[in-house]
DNA sequence: GCCGTTTTCGGCCCGACTGTTTTCAGTCG
């Protein structure tokens, strides 16, 4: 069983939990769910490696958790579960999924109407059989039926790439506004998270009321959650949730730390300002009723003992640790970034010119650019075979000498076939300056198979680059069944460069990938995989990926000038 | 049910908004 399932059962625990008004052991089974959602090593795995023991050692996991998780591995189910199960017969999951919708409701539900899933759900609020129930109403009966019928269109997280552009939008807009004095955008989408399951706004006003009009009568808006004066919750057309809160200039900072997140990071920081005998909340760091800083998250952090943390990295996942010892690493900035290692061009499936591309590559500061268009293995893009890539090769030499302010780079996207080798000859690879190479074909190969076809390439002495090594598309393809441990081994020991896609659906290697290569050594470039011009300004969402992998410049190896780039792969 | 440079027992983050209430529980972030 995968770590994701385990997860769910015990996310499930939790709100069963909940719905019958346990004190505590919900948040344990929640926290612990959360803990195997982002982690890699298969708890079936510590197991083995040495069973109860080493699964102890998994954050959140106690005595109980681990007998728990040894059931489950030894016979496939766990008795308490079921009993929660057959005690209280409900989808809690999907019921509580739908917005509005708690443990507490459920219960209630349940017992009153039978209600076991979202479809009795639907069916009694459409018959107006949940207006009778005490402490709900005719708006409680239409906010549901409003958020099963939501539920109904998506998972409601977007990607970063979808919701960024939209919300600096709005963000514009309301910095444009004379009642406003300073907007901030926080929450996930500061932490520049891959998906983003809401956004929140934060503003200084003194006419708040005004700015809360203003926000939920914009034309994106498809209805109103909530509006008080001081928060503001509004649902766009394109089913992203937006709360704008109005704070006041004094707790600007501490509002932007609480709303920045993560929640963990938040709870981390509170028991410091605990520890310390103070108070930590969305208006400020108190001692008694006396506000010590607030104003900017710079204060906060100083007054708290701990070095300032940029957002990318709030996850609780050892920054406090780190900010205490006066240890956080200077991380990889938005600006530096000299050169772009993947791009498609018209030779194959990218919709500009080599031209086009380096002209728009050099117009956002980048010095060095490689065209990695597609090999024959993918047909469907007309892939280049070795003479079509000789012919590139001279035609990317002749554009040189005529381009002033950058350099193209004679590269390519050389796919990894289903045995480990590659696609073009070793003849041809020597005369190009940057091999990528990348799966294409096969994605479901058993792991171990997969693992050792990704390594033989890997071991090809011109291969510079993995490009996009887990072959995820976020939200609609998994990634490959690959041992990410075994390929950053053998990236080290190969030399081998990996790649951090940028491309919004992709961004892969995802942040926890980039934290171990680092953590063993390996270099990683960061590209915006551009099928069109229009997609170079993506390399951003790469260095931000990057930024929450911990990985600072010299981390990165298209930071550095072009010829010192090229000094740095394996064969230069 | 977890966790510990205060603790192996006694703690466990904090506040706004909503809907339905005459004072608050539930949900959410």
């Amino acid at each position: 069983m995968r770590n994701v399932e385990f997860a769910l059962i015990f996310r499930e625990i939790s709100l069963y939990l909940e719905m019958q008004g346990v004190q505590f052991k919900p948040r344990a089974y929640e926290k612990v769910a959360y803990t195997l959602e982002a982690m890699e090593e298969s708890l079936a795995e510590i197991y083995k490696r040495g069973g109860i023991k080493a699964l102890r050692e998994v954050p959140g996991v106690g005595e109980a958790i681990a007998e728990k998780i040894e059931e489950i591995i030894q016979t496939g189910k766990l008795t308490y579960y079921e009993e929660l199960r057959r005690k209280t017969p409900v989808d809690i999951r999907a019921l509580t999924a739908i917005e509005g919708v708690g443990p507490k409701m459920v219960k209630v539900l349940y017992e009153k109407l039978e209600v076991k899933d979202v479809s009795d759900l639907e069916r009694v609020a459409q018959i107006g059989k949940i207006r009778g129930l005490p402490h709900f109403g005719e708006k409680m009966e239409q906010k549901i039926l409003r958020g099963i019928e939501f539920l109904k269109q998506g998972s409601g997280r977007v990607t970063l790439g979808a919701a960024l552009p939209l919300i600096l939008e709005i963000h514009g807009r309301l910095r444009e506004l004379s009642d406003v004095d300073e907007v901030e955008v926080a929450g996930s989408i500061r932490r520049r998270k891959e998906t983003v399951g809401d956004a929140d706004i934060l503003a200084i006003s003194s006419r708040p009321e005004k700015v809360m009009d203003f926000f939920v009568s914009m034309p994106e808006v498809a209805h109103v959650l909530g509006k008080g004066n001081t928060k503001a919750m509004i649902k766009l057309k394109n089913g992203l949730d937006v709360d704008l809160r109005v704070v006041p200039e004094e707790s600007f900072g501490a509002a932007l730390n609480y709303f920045t997140g993560s929640k963990d990071h938040n709870v981390a920081l509170r028991r410091i300002a605990q520890e310390r005998g103070l108070k930590l909340n969305e208006y400020g760091l108190f001692r008694g009723s006396q506000r010590i800083a607030g104003k900017t998250e710079e204060e906060i952090y100083k007054v708290l003992g701990l070095s300032f943390i940029p957002p990318e990295i709030r996850e609780d996942q050892g920054e406090i640790e780190a900010a205490k010892k006066g240890e956080i690493p200077d991380l990889v900035g938005y600006q530096d970034l000299r050169g772009d290692l993947q791009i498609q061009t018209t030779w194959t499936d990218g919709a500009n010119s080599i031209e086009e591309m380096a002209e728009e590559a050099r117009r956002l500061g980048l010095e060095y650019i490689a065209i990695t268009d597609h090999t024959k293995g993918l047909a469907m893009t007309g892939g280049s075979d070795e003479k079509k890539l000789l012919r590139q090769m001279a035609t990317i030499e002749k554009i040189n000498r005529s381009l002033k302010g950058i350099t193209v780079l004679k590269g390519a996207e050389v796919n990894i076939n289903k045995d480990g080798s590659l696609d073009i000859k070793d003849e041809v690879l020597a005369e190009l300056d940057v091999v990528g190479i990348a799966v294409h074909s096969h994605f479901n190969l058993p792991r171990r198979e997969m693992t050792e076809r990704i390594k033989r390439a890997m071991r090809n002495p011109h291969a510079d680059i993995l490009f996009h090594p887990t072959g995820r598309v976020i939200q609609k393809r998994e990634p490959y069944d690959v041992d990410m441990d075994e390929i950053i081994r053998t990236a080290k020991e190969t030399g081998t460069v990996l790649e951090v896609d940028a491309y919004p659906d992709r961004l892969d290697l995802k942040d926890e990938h980039v934290r171990k290569a680092i953590e063993a050594g390996v270099k990683l470039v960061i590209d915006s995989d551009a099928h069109s011009v229009n997609h170079m300004r993506f390399l951003e969402f790469g260095v931000a990926q990057a930024r929450r992998g911990w990985a600072r410049k010299n981390d990165i190896l298209n930071t550095l000038p072009e010829k010192d780039f090229i000094r740095s792969l394996k064969r230069p």
